[in-house]
Parts: C-alpha cells; structure tokens; sequence
RNA sequence: CGGGGCGUGGCGCAGCCUGGUAGCGCGCUUGCUUUGGGAGCAAGAAGUCGGCGGUUCAAAUCCGCCCGCCCCGACCA
C-alpha cells in the first residue's frame, strides 16, 4: 500500500475528549473516529488491524474444533422472555418493535439463540458434542461508554458455544477453549492472566476471565505468587485480628462524630475494631451489611447473597433503625443481617442505632445474630488463602471470558437429547467470548511509547513502513520501487510512504502508527550504498545493502515473532 | 441514574467574569524556496460561537430550558 493512497488521517494532538493512552494514539494514528458515544468508526487502518486479531481467533477456534455460524443480531423478545433474561436485563438490551407490533431486541449476546437453534436440530447424544461460534457485532446500550474503544455500545465479540452430554464432556471443551485463549492472546502479543470469575448474569457455575493488565482496565483482580488470580468481585483473602478489648455492652455518647474515621479517632481506637453497617433494600425488605472498620464492603459478593439491592435512603434508614446512617448497628434490629466472617469472634464498638451514641463490647454472634459470610473486598497485602502469602491488586482489561453455563439456558428453552437409555436430558453447555476491539486497545496499552504505537508484528497493520525521504529525487525513488516490490514479492505487508512531506513529519507519523520494522530510504544514505532498518520497539537501528534488505526484513520479522 | 466538567473554522484552544465589528496555534489551498526528525516566506479559503427561547438599542458573553460529549460513581454477557 502506498500512503498517497492511503486513507489514515494523523493528528498531532490527543483529542480532547480521550483520556486513556489507546483512546488518544488510536485516534491519533487515524485508526478509529468516534460517531457518538461507545460508536466507533473503524478506518483502514484500525480495520486491518481488527482482521487480523479476527483471523487469528478464527484460525484457533477452528483449530479446536469450533464451527462458525452467522446469526441475527435482530431478534424476536419471545425468545428472550423464555429464558427471563427480557425482564431481568433491563435498559442495557436495545428494545424496538417492528412493523407489526411485536417486541424485538437487539442482540447483547446470542445465548437465546443459539440454544434455540440447538433445541430444534439436537435430538441425541450421537450429535453431541457441538461447538459453535460466532463473530459479529454485538449491541449494548451502555450506561457509560467509556475509554475509547474499550467500551462502546456497539461491538464486534467473538462468542462461542458448547453443547455436551454431561459435565465431563464439558470440562474438556472448557479446557479446551483455556488452551486456545492462551494461544490466542499470546499469538495477539499481549500480557494477560487468566482468573476466576463471576458468572454473574450468564447464570453459569464456573467462570474465568482472561485479562491483559494495563492501567485503563476496568476490573481488579487480586493476585498471589503461588498462581492463586481472582477477579475482585469474588477473590478472597485471609486478614488478621486486632487485640480485642472485653466483652460487655456500654453504650457510648458520640456526639456528632459519624464516619469511621471520626468515631475511631474520637474514641482513640484503631477502625478495625469498629463495625461498618451499610443498610441496604431487596425486594424482600431491608438487610444490614456489615463489614469490619477498615474493610470496605464488596457489592457483588453480597448480591451474590440477598440478590438486587441498592442503598437505603437516609429516611428508610432512620425509619428501620431509628436513628441516622452514622450511628446504626446490628444490635437490637429485627432485620437480615449480613457480617464479614472476620467480624466472627471479635469484640467491637458500633452504632447504637440512637443519634449521637455508639456502643461498644459487641459481641457478634451474641449481641447479634447474622448471617457470617465473605463479603468484604480484598485489598493488596492481604494474605493468600491457598498458601499465605500477601496479595498485590492489579487492574486489568477483561479481553476475554469463559462460562460452564450448565443447563440454564438448556432447560429454559427445552434444548434436549436423548442418551444412550433412551432419556430425555437437557443438554450442557459453556458459553465463551472474545473481543477483538479490546485486544487491539490492550495491545496499545501495554506496548505504545511516547511516540505512538508499538504494534505486535501479528497484528500490526503493515509489518514495515517504508519512509521514502526523498520522492521526487529519481535514484531514491528507484531504490524505493525496486525494494517495494521485492517487499511484496516475499509477502511482507509494506506501507511505502511516497508522500512528498518532511522527513521529520514521515518519522512522526511512522513511530505513530508503530509498524514493527522502518526502512529509510534516503539520498544521504543511498549514496553511500545503504538503506537503514529501524526496529519500532526500543527503536534499534542497522545499515543494510539495498539488495540484502528484504532477507534482513524477513530474519527481523521472524525474530519479532 | 447521581456528581463534576466541557461545547467557539477540520484539530487543539483563547475570548465569556466586566455585553459593543470573532481571535491564536496547528492543519488546508496556491506560488516560490527548503528537503535525514513535525520547514521558511507570501497570498488565500474556511466559523448558524451546540440548539431553542428570554433580557437588551446590542448577546459567543447575562438568564432559562433542552441536546451532545468527556470524567468520577452506580451499573456492566
């Protein structure tokens, strides 16, 4: 391709509107422009480069087996209603209805149909098993699209779906699709770590995320030298308990102070030998979280627990405790009650439920009655629970993630076979994604430097930029042909820029756009009888004779590999 | 959805407080010069100042409503 040619408009300046470094570069170097938020319009450049993290997927999901098919993205609500996710995703699936009047969607996931199909053509375990994929655009309305591409209303993922006899044929198709993550993200050039996860709203059992840390993430995980890597929402951790004082209720005037930290140093103790109550409402009424005074309560966990909450208004909260959010406690409320374990055996101070009063000597399990579950939120430097050893925290982009869903979404569409005796069984299935925009913005994230992009050669839009300095000079310009065409003689992806600009310009925009390999051809240098080599990442630079170049280009490309 | 910020040629911004002929840098066009790290000179094109309404002799500027975008939080297969 040649840049004369080429569409890719480069802008000096980050965009105004971007703040996390694949947002900037990735307008910058003329790979995506932004429509409204969370839409993005894939240039050239940026499409090559999503066509080849595509095709790599493709190539490892074919390799195990998987076969793709292409789906709706417009789908019938019907089918959404049978499984109750049409009531209970909310405002984040796009809603319309067609001419007719009947309710449509548009598709966030393709669970429901996919399983709809397998319910209508899967008869007997001798068609098990079957994994099917997908690679298409998927439509979430977003409460905030955010980050660039990272997260956007509309997308293209990469899902698929497998369908077993029992849970034993499932757990290889999950290994196997563990394997071929693996090979994937690093065939993609990035970092990334695979943890447990929530399966959260997909309803599954088991889950794992893949992650490419990288500052702009989304998620934490918390992570241990012995391999122990769990994602936030659910990762545990063992923490230590202070010297308690003695047992016996006492109750404590505490005017005006609230807050943990003004009760603490009021009262001249240490927070974590205080409770923390956060007063929450469920459909079933209220319930009161309680967490130790240096712990922060972790949303998902409890959720996990009492189901959909959200917290309490300041009048539910004096109309359930009598008294207002900075001085409510366990004791003597009539509610569910939720405590982190740690708070099991320890003696603490905690709200009286009466304004400007504490009370301390708390005894949980005692003063109070609750239910002693993992609700807190791990922090960095706790300590492991498979082996003991602090924890670091890191943040991190989810890229990818796999589910053993079960028969979730089997039974509820009546996705049968019959065994081997005749019996009808609903059919067990994983649900696995990928998406191709991330991996483009984890690469970005992990590999940029100050002056742009520093593309994995597998996924780079050209593998080298050749910077023709002087166009118009004829023995450069020859140079320049002849190596071009030798280039795309040997099948190396050659961006030749002919353009007749600065050479400080050509630089700039080729150390932008982070092609692996730069090949200058220059008067100067020519005259001499050399072309020169830059590697993009760390920017090592080496003379080669015009005739050996391409050889050298092939031996460079292998070694980035 | 709650909190905050922003909206002025293609891009990045100033001007708004204190109302009075819309400005800077980059980019773009043409010409000449330059040509190994974001060139110089000259001449030019390009803006409903997000929208609607109000106040005023007069609104980019003051007031109200709305829309859009970004950030933090909530949410997130």
């Amino acid at each position: 391709m040649r840049a004369t040619r080429l569409f890719f408009p480069t802008l000096k300046e980050d965009p105004a509107e971007a703040e996390a470094i694949s947002h900037k570069l990735m307008v910058r170097a003329g790979l995506v422009r932004q429509l409204a938020a969370g839409l993005y319009i894939y240039l050239p450049l940026g499409f090559r480069v999503l066509r080849k993290i595509v095709a790599i997927i493709r190539d490892e999901m074919d390799a195990i087996g998987a076969q793709e098919m292409e789906m709706p993205v417009l789908q019938p609500a019907e089918i959404w209603r049978e499984t109750g996710r049409y009531d209970t995703i909310g405002e984040e699936m796009f809603r319309l209805k067609d001419r007719g009047g009947r309710d449509m969607v548009l598709g966030m996931t393709h669970e429901e149909i996919i399983t709809w199909l397998a319910s209508r053509e899967i008869r007997s375990y001798r068609d098990l098993p079957q994994v099917w994929y997908q690679i298409q655009t998927k439509l979430r309305d977003e409460a905030r699209p955010k980050s660039g591409v990272l997260r956007t209303r509309e997308f293209i993922m990469k899902d698929s779906y497998s369908f077993d006899t029992d849970e034993r044929a499932l757990e290889e198709n999950y290994y196997l699709h563990q394997k071929s993550y693996k090979r994937i993200f690093e065939r993609c050039g990035l970092e990334f770590l695979m943890v447990e996860s929530d399966p959260g709203m997909m309803g599954g059992a088991t889950a794992h995320e893949f992650m490419a840390p990288s500052p702009a993430g989304e998620d934490e995980v918390a992570l241990c030298s012995c391999g122990y890597a769990a994602n936030l929402e659910l990762a545990a951790s063992a923490i230590d308990n202070p010297a308690f004082p003695e047992p016996g209720l006492e109750e404590l005037a505490t005017p005006d102070v609230r807050t943990i930290d003004e009760v603490s140093s009021f009262l001249g103790i240490e927070p974590a030998l205080m409770i923390k109550s956060i007063l929450v409402m469920t459909a079933d009424g209220p319930v009161l979280a309680m967490v130790r005074g240096d712990q922060e309560l972790q949303e998902s966990k409890l959720a996990h627990l009492i189901g959909e909450h959200r917290p309490a208004r300041p009048e539910e909260i004096r109309e359930v405790t009598g008294a207002e959010a900075g001085f409510i406690g366990p004791v003597g409320l009539d509610i569910r009650m939720v405590a982190d374990r740690s708070l099991d055996g320890g003696v603490f101070i905690t709200g009286a439920n009466k304004d400007g009063h504490h009370v301390e000597g708390v005894v949980p399990g005692k003063d109070f009655q609750a239910e002693f579950v993992d609700i807190r939120r791990v922090r960095a430097g706790e300590k492991c629970i498979e082996c003991n050893s602090p924890l670091s925290v890191e943040r991190v982009i989810e890229i990818g993630n796999i589910f053993k869903l079960g028969t979730r979404y089997s039974e509820a569409l009546g996705a049968t076979f019959l065994d081997e005796e005749g019996k009808e069984k609903p059919i067990i299935m994983g649900s696995y994604g990928i998406g191709p925009a991330r991996i483009a913005a984890a690469a970005v994230e992990q590999l940029s430097d100050e002056k742009g992009i520093v593309w994995p050669v597998s996924i780079a839009p050209f593998e080298v930029h050749l910077a023709v300095l002087q166009p118009d000079d004829a023995e450069v310009s020859a140079a320049a042909e002849k190596l071009y065409a030798e280039m795309l003689a040997a099948g190396i992806e050659v961006l030749m820029d002919d353009r007749r600009i600065n050479p400080g310009v050509k630089f700039a925009d080729a150390e932008l756009l982070g092609c692996p390999l730069r090949v200058t051809v220059g008067s100067r240098s020519l005259k001499e009888g050399f072309l020169e080599i830059q590697v993009r990442q760390g920017r090592g630079e080496r003379k080669v004779a015009p005739d050996e170049a391409v050889d050298a280009l092939l031996d460079l490309l292998i070694e980035l590999q």
